[in-house]
DNA sequence: GCGGATCAC
DNA sequence: TATGGTGATCCGC
């Protein structure tokens, strides 16, 4: 683990009093997965020079570097504050502290019998099932970077996240496999059959982990909470050949925390006791609690808490360093609370879709509106499967120097269709251009968020049809009373949604005769004078070609009343003339079947997507 | 609300 | 030679 004595990072020396410069870098570079199992026989010092070694020099390194560098100058500011603050008096912030902590400690529940369940090693151990003959030899899932690795790997310091070339320095037989997500997913499926009957209530947390909440079964079964996960884990093993680790404790953070400390194939109990709990979490380095990463690691160790029992004696202090949030979380990481609510993902829950992809290092106007196109296209896809549009676009890229930008726009309706998303998107992409001049690249991705279900109808597992959700109010009236299992027919729905995105173009162009109408409606202060385009300071608009003012809300207000204008077909017309070697485009408005492929698909996802907790909050 | 940063997996 | 994709949250402005 990396409180070995010779290898770099938290530990040891406090912040300020380290000496080699790279030494929190090369702790950075071993990865964010170094809590993961199977490392600790492993010389970190050794792996952390080779690391250290394949990277050197590239622009992957040079970034990083730039970020420990700034992150070193953030915990010196912090530093900077301590000392300010320890001057300062802090009783009634330790008083608010102590309150704090007497309220919580009291509301402790410590009734529920919660387990955190984690398959090890799983798409590895997948790939095994099919390919016995990998059983004794090291070799990983993923290309280009690991998604995983089987433990075999790990004994030479292959972990995942880590570049594939990066790991073949430091096992040279390292086999590395695609993934297969279909697989996995359908072996994740036999796993949560099994959990099911444990708990029917189960979460999953992610396609390899979910948390259930055993209490109920073992009254019923009169049976200890151990044996219980230990036959369950049994009848896991049996049934899918996939062996898993637990943890069981009395809510969450534990659970996930206990799941780690016997991997693979084990489990491990914190008793449900006041004193237990805290015995536990007095030792317990902070980076072994969900939500505390590389950095804030490095930022509490800065500031003295290396495990979770530090966290005391800095309680005056913490919220003024890290903020509310993080001084209530971490609060709670000293006393052992957490969540004890275990319940499914719901589908309301998802906030956002979106896609992005890595390639090598691209240039050009025409090329990166390929690639823009390109996400678009994906993005659609993936709109279609999750049933979903969005009123906020977002672009993101990644210089070939790896740093990273993310522009939003808010789009004048809901967005879906790829024509539309690439429509809103390049002038964003146009803006970055001019002001980051020639972008060279080597990632591209695109997202929505503020999302508006497109949801057509629910089908339930006994394939019977549930009322179907309009994509607004403004459709939704135009129906009179439909019954409750009848289906929104496709045509009518169709044509509802069409009407209502032309009512959309419609309200906008009517506001926006004048641009500077839509400036006037923004809630920027007055300007001094009409913003009046400056030739000198201006961009151009991708759309019209016309000069437009180097300002933000002026600019996008430009584009709105520039896009009303058009028709969807000349605004593709035009976007296609920048657009080379690409093939002819299906008309925007044309009705897009849904396939029974993409509802399966649909529902599947739903299924398995996991609920996304803030690690923050209970 | 936006953009950067962090985190999990 | 070369370092991922998806989604969420928090903070500072």
């Amino acid at each position: 683990m990396h409180d070995e004595p010779t290898v770099a990072g938290p530990s040891g020396l406090p912040e300020e009093e380290r000496d080699g410069e790279h030494d929190t870098l090369k702790y950075s570079l071993l990865g964010p997965s170094l809590t993961k199992a199977g490392q600790d026989a492993v010389d970190q010092k050794k792996v952390s020079e080779i690391i250290y070694h394949a990277s050197k020099g590239s622009k992957f390194f040079n970034n990083e570097e730039v970020k420990d560098r700034t992150l070193t100058e953030k915990i010196t500011r912090i530093l900077a504050r301590k000392r300010q603050l320890e001057r300062l008096d802090l009783t009634s912030d330790i008083r608010r502290a102590d309150d704090y902590i007497a309220e919580l400690d009291l509301g402790r529940d410590l009734s529920q019998v919660v387990v955190h369940l984690d398959c090890d090693a799983f798409y590895a151990a997948v790939e095994e099932l099919d390919r016995p003959e990998l059983k004794n030899l090291p070799f990983a899932v993923g290309k280009g970077v690991l998604t995983t690795c089987n433990y075999e790997a790990r004994k030479f310091g292959c972990r995942s996240g880590m570049a594939s070339f990066v790991a073949m320095k430091l096992c040279p037989k390292l086999i590395c496999l695609p993934l297969n997500f279909d697989k996995y997913s359908a072996k994740a499926e036999e796993v949560r059959a099994v959990i099911a009957r444990y708990d029917p209530r189960f979460e999953s947390a992610s396609i390899d982990e979910a948390y259930l909440n055993v209490t109920e079964y073992c009254r019923l079964h009169e049976q200890t909470p151990w044996d219980a996960v230990a036959q369950m884990r049994e009848e896991i093993h049996e049934t899918t050949k996939i062996t898993v680790s637990a943890g069981i404790a009395a809510n969450a953070k534990l659970a996930k925390i206990a799941s780690n400390q016997r991997k693979p194939n084990g489990q491990f109990q914190i008793a449900p006791e006041r004193d237990t709990i805290m015995e536990f979490m007095r030792d317990l380095p902070t980076r072994k609690v969900n939500g505390v990463g590389r950095v804030f690691e490095r930022e509490l160790d800065a500031v003295g808490v290396k495990t979770c029992g530090d966290i005391y004696a800095e309680r005056g202090l913490l919220k003024k360093l890290f903020g509310e949030k993080a001084f209530l979380f971490l609060i709670q990481c000293y006393l052992g609370l957490g969540r004890t609510n275990i319940q499914p993902a719901e589908e309301s829950e998802r906030k956002s879709v979106g896609t992005e992809s890595t390639f090598g290092d691209l240039s050009g106007k025409d090329v990166l509106r390929a690639k823009l196109r390109y996400s678009a296209d994906e993005l659609e896809k993936d709109l279609e499967r999750t049933q979903v549009k969005g009123r906020t676009l977002v672009l993101k890229i990644k210089l070939h120097t790896y740093e990273v930008y993310t522009r939003q726009v808010v789009t004048p309706f809901a967005v879906h269709k790829a024509d539309d998303l690439y429509r809103f998107a390049l002038p964003i992409l146009a803006k970055l251009e001019k002001e980051m001049g020639d972008l060279k690249l080597r990632l591209m991705g695109l997202r929505v968020t503020h999302l508006v279900s497109t949801k057509k109808e629910g089908i339930d597992f006994f394939g019977m049809h549930a009322r179907p959700k309009p994509p607004s109010e403004s459709v939704k009236a135009k129906v009179e009373d439909e019954g409750e299992w009848e289906v929104w027919p496709e045509e009518e729905f169709e044509e509802a949604a069409r009407q209502e995105r032309q009512d959309e173009m419609n309200e906008i162009e009517a506001l926006s005769q004048d641009p500077q109408d839509a400036v006037d409606r923004g809630d920027d202060p007055p300007a001094e004078g009409p913003t009046q385009p400056q030739a000198s300071e201006s961009w151009f608009c991708p759309i019209c070609s016309l000069p437009q003012p180097a300002n933000d809300r002026v600019f996008n207000a430009h584009i709105d009343f520039c896009l009303s204008k058009q028709t969807i077909r000349d605004a593709v017309k035009d976007t296609s003339d920048a657009m080379p070697d690409r093939g002819p485009r299906k008309d925007p408005t044309t009705k897009q079947p849904a396939t029974v492929r993409g509802r399966k698909r649909k529902m599947a996802e739903t299924r398995d997507r996991p609920l996304k907790r803030s690690p923050f909050t209970m």
